[in-house]
DNA sequence: GAATTGCATCGGATAAATCCGATAGATGCA
DNA sequence: TGCATCTATCGGATTTATCCGATGCAATTC
């Protein structure tokens, strides 16, 4: 990952309603929930929270798939993955003191 | 963490300025650096780089230390690992099958 | 005590984010 | 084909973030 993906990432997930939504979309991976129950769950209007989601694909941390004429979103493990990996790099590369107590709480999942 | 204090450390490092200054800092533990020598390195102005960071020692994740009239800056390794803690938590609560392959690779340093 | 250094804060200008209603486009149904 | 549903995008108002120079404050130095 690099430091501008990481950067898009992080600038997703720094607002209340797109972390609420991004949580709510790991809670129920595999399935998915379609735009419209994401909207209904967000409290927000129609128009503000598509700007929101789109967001949330652009940094690649939710993924649409269309059904019909819904769009089922998915969260990417894998872009949540990365940016932890790109978070705890810095500390573990060559630095195994500092990544050690990071992963020992990891680990106990 | 609250899903305040995970807001607050995801929107301190959603900058690049800020986000620069937090990796620098911690590829300098423990020693840490001086407020003047982050302000060279962000390549601002010292107003503006001490208004960035305020956000990163608001939201927890830079300790100041006073040493003379200079500050000292350190990273808090606590703070990061409660962010990607936050992160993991939802996958990991219950579900086993999504954290396995986010601690795989982590445990490979 | 006066001058210097290191950093925080203020005032204000500019840019960006956020929010909504209205509208457009695309899909499915009668 | 005509109508309803679902979602994206536009236009525009408001709020927030970002940046700088200038100033203030505290600690050291001479």
């Amino acid at each position: 990952m690099q430091t501008d993906a990481a950067l898009s990432i992080l600038t997703a997930l720094a607002h209340p309603t797109r972390l609420s939504t991004f949580r709510l979309l790991v809670q129920h991976e595999p399935d998915g929930l379609s735009t419209g129950q994401l909207v209904e769950a967000s409290g927000l209007s129609q128009s503000t929270f598509s700007t929101h989601l789109a967001v949330l694909v652009k940094a690649g941390l939710v993924v649409p798939e269309k059904r019909g004429r819904q769009q089922i979103q998915r969260v990417s493990i894998d872009a949540l993955r990365g940016l932890i990996l790109f978070l705890a790099k810095d500390c573990c590369g060559g630095r195994a003191d500092l990544c050690e107590p990071l992963l020992a709480e990891l680990t106990c999942c």
